[in-house]
DNA sequence: TAATAAAGTTAGTCTAACAAAACAATCTAC
DNA sequence: GTAGATTGTTTTGTTAGACTAACTTTATTA
């Protein structure tokens, strides 16, 4: 048991994992936790002692596994986490599906929320300022695939904004 | 020891400061080394060896300790992934200096190579791209302030970005 | 409803990472 | 050049998290 209130890594998956199970059928079972954790069914059990220990589930053995409301919470801001770097990752950075995934994953665990919410500012920031915006997200993958920066590009892509906001 | 060829994050520590110890003072000691780690003399010795075994480090018992060529590589690639990241934290996020160093410290340890790369690349763009740019990335902070976009500024942030540009 | 399969638990083992404390080597300074 | 301080190592112990294998409970089905 971690003497403060900090969740591992490892502790903060499952109980994102029991969110979706818990959303997609009603119930979390272990055998399922166990698979989308990839981890043997023995080492379930002990994480949802630890978890029960903590408050963080409602759990006795043989039962079903439900999130405490304080669970429900936490769980609810690791989603979050890893929603909004997601989003960033393929909407900004524009990576595939996978990369971004399994690199939210990760991240999810390391950022704080200062970096989070100012991650989130950004994105919303690009989208709203009438400099950047869907068709210069779509310039920076333009940028990627060559490299560099076309002069003639870039003009039109001014004259473009420009005519958008007069 | 790991059978795979992959480090621990405990170790891509230990890698990034032996090398900085080594730019710094030409020389690793044990010592400065737990110092940096936060951890006890004696967990470095066995971190060392584990790096020696992997090949990374040059290091006898009550000896100096130097990078390998492969343990330097290493440790360069670790602090690339540092820098990069508390650059974009830093510089366009805008975060402050404490957050953005402990944001890179524990990011550096999860991102991958595709996601990394294009991060770079996205710094590379808004500071090239003729319509984002420093006074683009300036706006931003003051969206973080303000919490929105006053659309007078817009007009004359846009005007500035169109007589820059013709 | 009894046999079997599936799901869950328990007990024991392993590894990584660290700490504490005893001990050994090396350095420093008289 | 030796005493004491500093630095490095070793040993022992702890904790978290995983694994395996044996076992128990629950569910299914014939």
């Amino acid at each position: 048991m971690n003497q403060s209130d900090e969740l591992s890594e490892s502790l903060e998956d499952y109980l994102e994992i029991i969110l979706q199970l818990e959303q997609s059928q009603k119930v979390a079972r272990a055998k399922d936790i166990a698979e989308r954790m990839k981890v043997q069914r023995g080492s379930v059990t002990s994480a949802l002692k630890n978890l029960k220990e903590k408050k963080l589930i409602n759990y006795e053995p043989y039962s079903f596994i439900t999130l405490t409301p304080t669970g429900k919470k936490l769980a609810k801001e690791i989603t979050h986490r890893h929603t909004v770097l997601r989003d960033f990752l393929l909407m900004i950075l524009q990576l595939d599906e996978e990369t971004a995934e399994a690199t939210a994953c990760r991240m999810e665990h390391v950022i704080d929320n200062k970096s989070l919410e100012k991650l989130l500012l950004f994105f919303d920031f690009i989208y709203n300022c009438p400099r950047a915006g869907k068709d210069w997200v779509e310039a920076f993958l333009d940028y990627c695939s060559s490299g560099k920066l076309d002069p003639e590009k870039c003009e039109r892509c001014l004259d473009d904004c420009r005519a958008r906001h007069q």
